[in-house]
DNA sequence: GCCGTTTTCGGCCCGACTGTTTTCAGTCG
């Protein structure tokens, strides 16, 4: 069983006693256990199945949650769970999902009108049965009506990428407001999360009134949801909600952390503040016995109050920053200026849109010393791949592709892109394979494997000792197809031992691997190349994409093999494929 | 249900906006 399975139970544990209205703080408890499991960097069922003690070092599970975990794990069943199930419907937690109805709204909707699905919610709504409710009126009725149809356009989440573009208009639009001090885009797009439910973005500024009427009148603007002196929130066009803030220019620095997050990073810092008598709201630092403000206008206030240095965004998780922060063993993030080259790149002799020597150009104008080209294997017909004699001659195009470009400073390395087939075998010969320069192995076939046969299928294809990098490793895209069922842990121990390298796709769809998989990578001592996967010149500039994700998951510039110059690069191959093999 | 620099009971982050209220509950982030 998977993390997230045992999470989403008691996530619905917790969704169930809301609507119960049990106690807020037993809800919350089932809240941050599934959120700690979803973040664990290993896989819960095995260690639970190996020594059952060690749940008790996981933070936030104590002896109730351990019981259910353990049950979870055993049976794949939670009885607790199921009693619950009993009492109130399951249809009813989507309604949950829907923004404008919490846990009491639902439970009313249900206990006087039956209500137990979105159906059934669609039927009362026509019917105008809502504003006859106690404490509802119009209002409200039409507010949920308008919050389903947004529910049913969007279910779900955009992409880091998408959101970034629309956010950063929205700023550029927002700073040519005469009296504007500060704009800054906040919550988990500057986590940047791979995906971002909403926009949120800060303002300091001499009047605010002007600044809400510029927000909500944005060409952009759909519609407006709420308008205040402090808080507007508007739906775009594209269907992403966006809040906007406006704040005093003393409290910029705390608003700045509260409305970055995460919400569990910001409970976690706060509690250590109210334990050295501090208290921390999103108008600054202040004492609890007098209420004096001691700070609050810069972000490194809020983290100099409780004791630490400086913690980037993209690490608030309460994943363990805290304490990192608190040892002085904070990672010393991956930077994108970092970077030395790309070592995923496709042409037009596979499914690429350019040549070769325009991918050299533009990879030497992004100041790289090195690029690979890798183009798919013959069994991706659709994509026009490669059989071994067409690599043979494409080498030689590269070669002298490369000619030219030595002496500007850009070596282009003869790749591939080899499908590693359903039995785990290789698409091309070994002998041709290693005449390569670079071997980037991948799936791209038969996703419906079971999770032990996909494990299987990728550790064979590391045994040949062909493979240099292991592309997309999951293969998921993003908001389309979920990640292949694979035992990461036990892919990533074998790649150690083969010396091969894991690949963060920076493809926006893709980012693949994900934040907590480059975190295992770094515990398990593999390192991570990020590569593009560009299909035409432009994709190029989609490092950045990887390089967040990256930060995400702790990556440190030695983590990562494309930050080694050229002739460091040649040598972490060159041992790799000197490792003994099987 | 978790947890301990107030340590095994009694707390648990904090504030804005909305709508239906007439002092506040619900929802959201």
């Amino acid at each position: 069983m998977e993390n997230s399975e045992i999470a989403r139970i008691l996530n619905e544990i917790a969704d169930l006693l809301e609507i119960k209205g049990d106690n807020p703080f037993r809800i919350r408890s089932y809240r941050n256990a599934a959120l700690t499991i979803e973040n664990l960097p290993f896989h819960l069922e095995t260690m639970v199945r190996e020594d059952e003690s060690r749940l008790d070092e996981i933070p936030r599970i104590g002896k109730g949650l351990h019981e259910k975990i353990v049950e979870i794990v055993n049976t794949g069943r939670c009885r607790y769970h199921e009693d619950l199930l009993k009492e109130i419907p399951h249809s009813l937690l989507d309604l949950l999902r829907i923004s404008g109805l919490g846990p009491k709204k639902v439970q009313t909707l249900w206990k006087e009108l039956g209500v137990t699905s979105i159906d059934d919610l669609e039927r009362v709504l026509k019917a105008g049965l809502i504003k006859k409710l106690p404490g509802m009126g119009a209002k409200t009725e039409e507010k949920i009506l308008r919050s389903l149809e947004e529910f049913k356009k969007r279910m779900g989440r955009f992409k880091l990428a998408t959101a970034l573009t629309y956010a950063q208009a929205l700023v550029s639009y927002l700073r040519e407001l005469d009296g504007i001090y500060q704009v800054e885009p906040a919550g988990s797009l500057r986590r940047r999360k791979d995906t971002i439910g909403d926009i949120d973005i800060l303002v300091t500024c001499r009047k605010g009134v002007p600044v809400m009427e510029r927000f909500v009148n944005y060409r952009e603007v759909r519609e407006v949801l709420a308008k205040g002196d402090t808080k507007s929130s508007v739906i775009l066009k594209c269907g992403i909600q966006t809040d906007l803030r406006v704040l005093s220019k003393e409290s910029f620095g705390a608003a700045l952390h509260y409305f970055t997050g995460s919400k569990n990073h910001n409970i976690a810092i706060r509690e250590r503040a109210r334990k050295r008598g501090l208290k921390i709201s999103e108008y600054g630092i202040f004492r609890e016995d007098t209420g004096e403000r001691i700070g609050g206008e810069r972000e490194e206030d809020v983290f100099r109050s409780v004791g630490l240095p400086f913690i980037a965004p993209e690490l608030r998780e309460n994943r363990g920053e805290i304490e990192a922060a608190e040892e002085g063993r904070l990672p010393k993030l991956i930077e994108l200026r970092d970077i030395k080259g790309d070592l995923q790149i496709h042409t037009r002799e596979s499914d690429g849109a350019n040549t070769i020597e325009e991918m050299a150009a533009s990879a030497l104008e992004m100041g790289y010393q090195y690029i690979a080209i890798t183009e798919h294997s013959k069994a991706v017909s659709v994509a026009k791949g490669l059989d071994e004699g067409r690599v043979l001659e494409h080498m030689k195009r590269i070669e002298e592709v490369d000619r030219r470009f030595k002496e500007k400073g850009l070596r282009v390395l003869k790749g591939i892109e080899v499908d590693i087939l359903p039995s785990g075998d290789l698409d091309l010969d070994g002998e041709v394979l290693k005449r390569l320069d670079i071997v980037v192995g991948a799936v791209h076939s038969k996703f419906n494997m079971t999770k032990e046969e996909m494990t299987e299928r990728v550790i064979r294809a590391i045994e040949t000792g062909l493979i240099d990098i292991l592309a997309h490793p999951t293969g998921r895209l993003i908001g389309e197809r979920e990640p292949y069922p694979i035992d990461m842990e036990r892919v990533m121990d074998v790649a150690k031992r083969f010396g091969v390298i894991m690949e963060l796709n920076a493809y926006p769809d893709r980012l693949d691997l994900n934040d907590i998989h480059c975190k295992l990578a770094k515990d398990k001592g593999v390192m991570v190349a990020i590569s593009t996967d560009s299909h035409n010149r432009m994709h190029l500039w989609n490092m950045k994409y990887g390089i967040y994700t990256a930060r995400r998951g702790w990556l440190e510039k030695e983590d990562v093999l494309n930050t080694r110059s050229y002739t460091d690069l040649l040598k972490v191959i060159e041992e790799r494929r000197g490792l003994p093999s099987p």
